[in-house]
RNA sequence: UGGUCUAUGGUGUAAUGGUAACACUACGGUUUUUGGUGCCGUCUUUCUAGGUUCGAGUCCUAGUAGACCAACCA
């Protein structure tokens, strides 16, 4: 650990307290365990580094473990998008792991708990388990084949292995109490049958363990130290418990289950259901789309994996139910990307600017630095000629106090280049402005240091030369989803939360320094916000996705 | 109507019985070859009522509010 002072979340307390009595530091031992049903997103990112992240400050292994309990929901791709995005976060876990690398182990102790008399088998429906089962309320009553022999039980469940019975005929059960005041300990399932292929064991199984009765189990194979979950399980702890009891030696790692609240992101979807749905019902081009609250979605988007770390990091550990608003999200990426990202200019609204009293023909390569931020300043060469493109809005024919971009008459810098002063403007039939005409001061160029170029003007504009600038698909993004508290439950008609323009496509120019650009490449397009390169392989040209904007400051201004 | 968890500014998180703080947001100032960035500042906080204590955001009791629990999901 960091020797500087740090306050610790309340789970590294927990293990600090371990640690006093006497848990020995070398024991400790953490995992990351998805279920392989669908990619991770955002919400993930609390638990990938917090689980991650003690394995670091402890110096101690993390699983990556997957929680293949169901193979009607799981999918070998799930498991490889999921392996890859916890590396792209930056992380290595110390074993890849599966729950049903235990199944045979987990069968084993479910034999044991019969014979101990601590588990049946029923075979009533579900309708008639769930009556009996009562209401948080109300106290449950017994099955009747809760006092079934336990020989009896042994050959059902050794039947039910060997695949004689039909899909929910029967169930084996724990046996607990059917009065406990939670609802979990009123004989919970451990096995259902399943005649179901599962990416790993294939069709060696036909009975498949329910999460209470692998997840416990698993931790202990793996000598868990901590198992780190959301708060939803916390009923389960005492179940979890149960189970470990029955199968718990001395001298091993007893794991202790302990839950933290799950995070919700205002404006944003994070249901792996609703996320399914909207890949299944084409209102996405897939899980990596940049509309996508997925980790990949926000990495073709432009997000860093810093930025994830950092935002999991910001937001902490708690208990509380909370929504956490987008902008500390947005705030993380710009602050990284501010660090990194080399500024260039693109146009993407284009109006021809004319420099009049600039030589025909002429073209002039000029510095350009890269990124003021970074600690050692890079240049590039950036073309200028008499025709260029700006920015539409960076334009008004009358003059407004608070407009500092240019006007007839004034003065502005085009960025890397000279001072123009604004002169007339040509007009179609319909009166919208096709070009503007400009003059331009010779001796002002940037970094000539001249006189008249440490002459202060209103404002300063960014170009592009027109017969220079590439052309580039830009993909604007906005916000797929408005509302505020995601419900993980209800029903969603995706007609009332997709917005319509959540994807807007447009032809800009951009500097042609952008050719050698990378895929996932990102660059401030300045005042107009981070984008990233996106060589999606249906596109031939040049591709980028809008991260972030800058501050709000620019969208206010160009709304007026 | 049962059980469990939670409650600190608009948002998130600290303060571990001893001066309520940090970040985001919003707003303002300043710097600036982009109105961004940087720097400086302002606004706003312990759910309520009792109790323990020299002293309570912290401990206790009660209330209130929110969350979770009745899948052969995880």
């Amino acid at each position: 650990m960091s020797t500087e002072e740090k306050s610790l979340n309340f789970i590294e307390q927990i293990i600090e307290e371990d640690i006093k009595n006497g848990l020995s530091k070398n024991k400790l031992r953490f995992r990351f365990p998805p279920e392989p049903n669908g990619y991770l997103h955002i919400g993930h990112a609390s638990a990938i580094c917090l689980n991650f992240g003690l394995g670091i400050d402890y110096n101690a292994p993390v699983n990556l473990r997957f929680d293949d309990t169901n193979p009607s929901k799981e999918e070998q791709e799930y498991v490889d998008a999921i392996k890859r995005d916890v590396q792209w976060l930056g992380f290595q876990w110390e074993k890849e792991c599966y729950a049903s690398d235990y199944f045979q182990q987990l069968y084993d102790w479910a034999v044991e708990l019969i014979k101990k008399g601590k588990a049946y088998v029923d075979n009533q429906s579900s309708e008639e388990m769930a009556k009996q089962k009562g209401t948080p309320t109300q106290p449950g009553i017994d099955s009747p084949n809760r006092n079934r022999s336990i020989e009896e039980n042994l050959e059902l469940f050794t039947r039910m292995k060997n695949g004689e019975f039909p899909n929910g005929s029967y169930v084996l059960r724990a046996k607990i109490d059917m009065a406990s005041p939670n609802m979990l300990m009123r004989d919970p399932i451990m096995y259902r049958i399943m005649h179901e292929h599962h990416h790993r064991t294939g069709n060696n199984w036909c009975i498949y363990p329910m999460y209470d009765w692998a997840h416990g189990e698993s931790d202990y194979l793996e000598q868990i130290s901590h198992s780190l979950c959301t708060l939803e399980f916390l009923p389960h702890r005492e179940l979890y418990d149960w189970f470990l009891n029955q199968i718990y030696k001395t001298d091993l790692v007893r794991p202790k289950q302990r839950e933290f609240a799950r995070r919700n992101l205002s404006h944003t979807v994070v249901s792996k259901r609703k996320l399914l749905q909207l890949v299944e019902e084409k209102h996405v081009t897939g899980w990596d789309d940049p509309r996508m609250s997925t980790i990949s979605g926000l990495r073709r988007r432009g997000y860093t994996p810093a930025s994830i770390r950092n935002f999991a990091k910001t937001i902490g550990i708690a208990k509380r139910t909370n929504l956490i608003d987008v902008s500390l999200l947005e705030f993380c990426i710009r602050e990284d990307l501010n660090k990194t990202a080399p500024r260039v200019m693109a146009v993407l609204d284009p109006v021809k600017l004319v420099i009049t009293n600039y030589p025909e023909g002429q073209e002039e390569w000029l510095d350009a630095e890269n990124n003021p931020e970074e600690e050692t300043l890079t240049y590039r060469k950036v073309p200028f000629s008499k025709e260029l493109f700006i920015e539409r809005e960076d334009f008004k024919e009358e003059a407004d106090k608070k407009f500092f971009r240019l006007t007839l008459g004034t003065e502005v810098r085009l960025k890397n280049a000279y001072i123009i002063k604004g002169e007339s403007v040509v007009k179609d039939s319909n009166g919208n402005i096709t070009e503007i005409h400009c003059t331009y001061d010779v001796d002002s160029k940037s970094g000539s240091g001249t006189e008249a170029s440490k002459r202060k003007v209103k404002g300063t504009i960014h170009w592009v030369s027109t017969q220079h600038a590439l052309e580039a698909e830009v993909r604007i993004y906005d916000r797929l989803f408005t509302h505020e508290m995601p419900d993980g439950n209800k029903e969603i008609d995706f007609k009332e939360y997709i917005n319509p323009n959540s994807l807007k496509v447009i032809t800009g120019y951009v500097e042609p320094s952008l050719t050698t650009a990378k895929n996932l490449d990102h660059f401030q397009f300045q005042r107009l916000g981070y984008f990233c390169v996106d060589k999606d392989s249906s596109v031939e040209k040049l591709v980028f996705n809008k991260t972030v904007g800058l501050r709000d400051t620019w969208a206010k201004i160009s709304e007026q």
